[in-house]
Formats: C-alpha cells, sequence, structure tokens
DNA sequence: GCTTTGACTCTCG
DNA sequence: TCGAGAGCCAAAG
C-alpha cells in the first residue's frame, strides 16, 4: 500500500507553505507571518526556510507547479533575504505589476493580499 | 536525540 | 526614526 508519494520527501509543514504561496494572485503579495498564521503557526522563520529550501525554484516560473516566493515579503512590506538575490525579486514583483522601491514595497498595502 | 541555523517578527533603547 | 536584542517554531546537521 503506496500511502506516500514523490512528494514524501517534503515535509508536510513546507507543502502548506508552497501551496498558500500558490493561492497568491498575479500582482499582489503576502507576508511571512500571514502565512504562518495561516498555517496556524508562529513559525515565521520556518515559512521563509520554506521558500529558500523550495524544490520547485523561482528559476521554475514557467511551469505551474511554481511557487510565487517573490510574492512573499516581511511584514513591513520590506523584502528580505532572496536566495536568488533581492534584485531579482524587485524585478519579479515589477513586471506582475508591483512597484518595488530600495527593496520595499510602494504600495504594500494596495498589493497585499489577505488570505 | 540534541544542537544549530534560518528568506522573521516584536519590543526596547 | 533608526538600531540592536530577545523570542518563537520547524527543519537540517
Amino acid at each position: 500500500m503506496t500511502k506516500i508519494f514523490k512528494t514524501d520527501r517534503i515535509p508536510e509543514f513546507y507543502r502548506k507553505v508552497y501551496a498558500l504561496c500558490k493561492k497568491i494572485p498575479k500582482g499582489k503579495v503576502t507576508t511571512y507571518k500571514i502565512l504562518a498564521e495561516k498555517l496556524g503557526t508562529k513559525a515565521y522563520r520556518a515559512v521563509g526556510a520554506a521558500m529558500n529550501r523550495n524544490p520547485y525554484g523561482i528559476l521554475n516560473c514557467n511551469g505551474k507547479n511554481m511557487v510565487p516566493c517573490h510574492r512573499v515579503v516581511a511584514s513591513s512590506g520590506h523584502l528580505h533575504g532572496f536566495a536568488h538575490g533581492l534584485t531579482k525579486k524587485a524585478g519579479l514583483l515589477n513586471k506582475e505589476g508591483i512597484k518595488v522601491v530600495t527593496n520595499k514595497i510602494a504600495d504594500f498595502e494596495k498589493v497585499l493580499f489577505k488570505f
């Protein structure tokens, strides 16, 4: 009985984080805190760790199973670390229609997506 | 199985 | 307003 899928390599906590990230519509962003709260935990750092360890990769955005980790920012609307560089993250956000100035979301409250 | 680390957040100075 | 420190949870070593 194969009760486990090939995704078993990924912790459930991570999978939940990815699932929530995928729910983020285009042109919108969210924060690590919201994701953690949605998961029913306060492990904000764990959420970020999931992004860093995300197997889908940001460069794999061409696929459908991608995780728009670039749409996840800090609670203050400020871009934190990024595996591929904050510049890349800011560029992606700009392409999404989100204005990013000095690694910070210009209209953070406007583009902030709440689940 | 314990210790360290981490793409965080909050509070104090 | 800006800077530094403590707290929290989960995964990896």
